[in-house]
DNA sequence: GAGTGGTCTAGACCACTTG
DNA sequence: AAGTGGTCTAGACCACTCT
């Protein structure tokens, strides 16, 4: 779909790694053998294959060929960003329920992450999201004003506010994470259906377009039995997903009654 | 140092940025610029930037020159790996107190995780690590015989294991991770010196050497109130680090008296 | 020794930002 | 309009892996 030539390749690639057809720990072709089958140059494939490395996809190493690393997952920036783009990247659905929606001045806090001034008027926004119609997450989210308005504007309990933002022509372009734990208040036990002092897994996050302006300040709260973040690193790469657990073990988990 | 021309500009430019030469913010040089400076071609100029976006400090876009990202912060797989690495690389005293240290039969999870054969010893390792004398983190690893042999030999209240190992040719090349949230239970919250049932980020990890060997298989558990982790990413770029709670509301967590 | 990836050069055109 | 980064080409030599 797009026009750029080591985009394309990319992609075919990573079809064809997700047809099965390089599995885990297989061999994918040499430079020599795309370069050929594109009729491009090497520093295109070369390209190709930067990408894939920095997405987590392949490994190399000089001398040999390329492999497929054995975690395969689907693994985009999206992916992370978007809690609506992962669960249905994964064949689930996602749903949300709005628990508070409201115009109100920006605290201290959202002023500094979100660059506003003081005074500065946010959409506030609370909302329950729900994997399958089980519950995953508490997102607490804070907009500008401009932004706010569309966001108060969606349905919330099924659209996808980054998708639809983006359709606004305000893509996310990057965010900064902070990752900790915290046990679950009140009002998190209540809406998570758990008991209160779970431990949660905690995402803040700042979201910024391609201008680097801050378009989205949020704290996402995870109930740390449904889902976990991944992390692959070395010297040349890092990447980050997040992932669903199998709940093999759900007794290690107290689950509060309703 | 490096005989690699990019890495060595790479170097400049990190010495330079650490420096207060570049200031969060500001503009780097054009890749004209860099190309007079060092007779070298735009190729080469352009893998020195991509591995600083790699790396995360900077950040370009079509048609502006490249400017310093803000979170400057010491960057490197080793300190996301070593804590003693971490703690030292900002200006930090790091220790360590042995809690365990055995011989025995490698569990199922450990094979599975360094590639073992059944019935297979490991030197299994509990650990709490300290940050200028104040417990941080609980560690649990596990070494194949080979290294295990390596590490009970060391002096682990005082040694890097990473560096170490890296000294006997086991350097680490990468890791992946995966992070979520769980309860201290009695013995993580007496290392610890907090209350039972305090949130814990918990980061679990296999590193490999080059070669894709596991050397190592470890459980971390932090006290929340004093690391996090920090991820930048975009469509391009993803990076990760630990990160040293400034401890501003102490009452938001409670310690349990020892 | 043949194949492969890592590094590097010297050009080119285009899209985008900025004065 | 000039400057800058994004993409692409067509070569080259080297270090490393594999058999």
């Amino acid at each position: 779909m797009t026009d750029i030539a080591y985009r394309r390749v990319a992609e075919d690639l990573r079809s064809a790694i997700a047809a099965g057809e390089y599995p885990a720990g297989s061999h994918l072709p040499s430079e020599n053998e795309l370069m050929a089958r594109y009729g491009v140059s090497r520093g295109t494939i070369r390209q190709t294959y930067a990408q894939l490395l920095r997405q987590g996809l392949i490994a190399s190493r000089q001398g040999s060929r390329r492999v497929v690393v054995d975690t395969h997952r689907v693994q985009s920036f999206e992916d992370v960003i978007s809690f609506s783009i992962w669960v249905r990247s994964m064949g689930g659905i996602p749903s949300g329920k709005v628990i508070r929606l409201e115009w109100r001045d920006a605290t201290d806090e959202e002023q500094e992450k979100l660059n506003l001034g003081s005074g500065a008027a946010v959409v506030h926004m609370i909302r329950l999201r729900l994997m399958n119609d089980k519950p995953a997450m508490v997102e607490r989210s804070a907009y500008p004003a401009d932004i706010g308005r569309i966001v108060a504007g969606l349905d919330l309990e099924r659209d996808s506010v980054t998708e639809r933002l983006a359709a606004e022509g305000h893509a996310f372009a990057r965010a900064s994470h902070t990752i900790d734990a915290l046990s679950a208040g009140r009002e998190d036990a209540r809406l998570l259906d758990v008991a209160v002092r779970t431990p949660l897994l905690r995402d803040r996050r700042v979201s910024l377009n391609a201008a680097g302006r801050p378009l989205e300040y949020t704290e996402d709260r995870y109930r740390a039995d449904v889902v976990s973040f991944t992390i692959g690193n070395s010297e040349q790469v890092n990447h980050l997903a997040r992932r669903s657990k199998p709940l093999r073990d759900p007794s290690s988990y107290r689950i509060a009654g309703t």
